[in-house]
DNA sequence: TTGAAAGCGCTAACAG
DNA sequence: CTGTTAGCGCTTTCAA
């Protein structure tokens, strides 16, 4: 039988357990009290700060801790507590989230404020039963990345935990948290920001805007500000592409050529706009000097186009650590009130709309 | 006191358990085991596959299990079997990981044919105790992405679990496993692609060689291409940068521009390759007519850029699909042999190198 | 201020 | 083929 030991301590613990020379042990709770001589209560007392003690034993416990490098065993905790101190990270494949690596770096980053916690990720497909995967590892919290049916956020409520909801905007459930960017103020500085460019003619390429609210926000924006500059606006204007992604893109700049009135593009996806270059540049090499284009998003392909894309950054790092930040305060506190959070954006001026 | 009933079958709960109508309880292995009539061990063995029983009480417990949806606590489980059926993933955020949402999304639907694990991930810093967290979590198994030290790996070498080390080269410790890329192959492809298509300068452009075996491995595919075809290797058209992403990329891009001979450039990375047409358009826009260029990823980028970048396909999404089968097939067999595997690459010949 | 005892939900011998 | 018993490492009454 071997045991393993994480201290740095192994004499201690061998002179009062019965460890030989080659075996390893895994400190317990257990261990702790014994060589405090106190009991395992005592300990878990001292640990969790619940009810006082003498400050004697309290930091004889502490320092036995420290120096045989305890750590207590989530999983039994677990078991007991009932909680898991796992939050579920779920996003689709489908959408390009090329920055998909930011959000969760900052949620990673984030989560470090709270030691105990971590954070377990899945995607979902059709047969993917996620309350199946949130019950067998009896989450504490859930956050989602984009859009998911309201049907689907439903059921997970029946689970009872905390949920929240990284750009999305459903019918406000109670319960749920949501976490987006200033969306319809990104549409509307986007759209000024042509305006103030000498742009008469702004055309907008856009997700569904029916069916994702996320994208009528934004487009709400771009309303605004026509409107507050005067501008009427022309639904032969705005191009709906039902997929996010480079080529949905190209098929929108093919459509977008096809109007020579057209002096200014709003996307409101970066990665749409990516591909309206493209096709655009095919055309004719004519960004900004004869039309201009914004996104939005700020990923990381805005720089490599030429010209390069002026955007909307809506802080994605930021997005993931307040995002952890907010639902694991919701669990400690057991909070069941519904929050709503905007991450700030601000436009991002490249080529594309240097005139 | 209120319990939770994950079941859809709530009567057949209250025939036999203390509920009320508005408790809900969820189903643990006792109440399968009172309803059916056995003891809790059967019931264990019967899902568990051990030992084998009569037939009727088998399907008995099953429909059962079925009827009442339940779901073994696998907390509860870990804690006696010492197994946590998670898998550590960490990856760091300083290389331009554009591929970081293909790779998880591969290792999250690989995972999925191995209904207990889960996949829970982490980001380190300095600070950062890494082996903390596996202890703490009682981590199966743990996949690294990139370079890290070896003097990291062999830290958590010690602590006895399995260790995948994808895109990284070390001094072959033992029971560490491997995933890469056919990189070397991947840098011959890539140089012999522009010496068919008659460059005779090609410079290499690409991460630290003595420091990052994944480029030295590129590099000797290079290398061996150009002997191949009787190509004298030149020191002064290897351009390595120490930083991996965009901007270094313009930074190699200056340089490349400085020798007007260079035909051709075999960037190790795309997203160098990206910065340098980034810096070549500035200059004169002549790739692919009087210079080409090609890649190493594949990232989605490469299509963004004018021209389209060439490149070698590293299989991203089944690099993590592939990693996340090796690693929890070893940790099942407890097998401590050592592995490494190669995702076959191809190139894709996009605009930047068609001539 | 501390400890004894019970138990979270499961598995693993060992008996029967 | 099935049940009894003990116990994983921790927390949580409750009593001392």
């Amino acid at each position: 039988m071997i045991f393993f030991i994480y201290t740095n301590n192994v004499d201690l613990v061998k002179r009062f357990t019965k460890v030989g020379d080659n075996d390893l042990k895994k400190i317990t709770i257990k261990d702790i009290a014994k060589l405090a001589g106190v009991s395992p209560s005592t300990v878990s007392n001292v640990i969790n700060g619940v009810s006082k003690c003498s400050t004697d034993t309290r930091d004889n416990i502490l320092a036995l801790i420290e120096e045989l490098n305890y750590k207590p065993n989530i999983t039994a905790k677990s078991l007991v507590t009932k909680r898991s101190k796992l939050i579920g990270f779920v996003f689709k494949q489908d959408n390009e989230n090329s920055f998909l690596q930011n959000l969760l770096y900052g949620i990673q980053s984030g989560i470090k404020n709270f030691p105990e916690y971590d954070i377990i990720t899945t995607n979902i497909n059709n047969s993917y039963n996620l309350e199946e995967w949130i019950t067998k590892r009896n989450l504490d919290g859930i956050i989602f990345l984009g859009m998911f049916s309201s049907n689907l956020i439903s059921k997970i409520q029946r689970l009872n935990i905390p949920i929240l909801l990284i750009d999305n905007y459903f019918e406000q459930i109670p319960n749920i948290n949501y976490v987006y960017s200033e969306d319809t103020l990104g549409g509307y500085l986007a759209t000024e920001h042509l305006i103030k460019k000498k742009c008469k003619h702004i055309a907008l390429a856009t997700g569904s805007l029916k069916e994702n609210e996320l994208f009528f926000r934004r487009y709400l924006g771009y309303k605004s500000a026509l409107e507050d500059y005067g501008i009427k606006l022309d639904g032969n204007l705005i191009f709906e592409s039902k997929h996010i992604d480079f080529n949905s893109g190209k098929i929108l700049g093919e459509l977008i050529t096809q109007n020579k009135n057209i002096d200014g593009i709003v996307s409101l996806a970066d990665i749409l706009a990516i591909g309206i270059i493209k096709r655009l540049n095919k055309e004719y090499n004519k960004i900004p000097d004869d039309i201009l284009i914004i996104g939005f998003d700020n990923i990381p392909g805005c720089e490599y186009t030429t010209p390069q894309l002026s955007t909307i950054d809506q802080g994605i790092y930021e997005k993931g650590y307040k995002s952890i930040n907010i639902l694991i305060n919701k669990i400690e506190n057991n909070n069941k009130d519904s929050i709503e959070v905007q991450i700030p954006i601000k436009i991002i001026e490249r080529e594309s709309t240097k005139k």
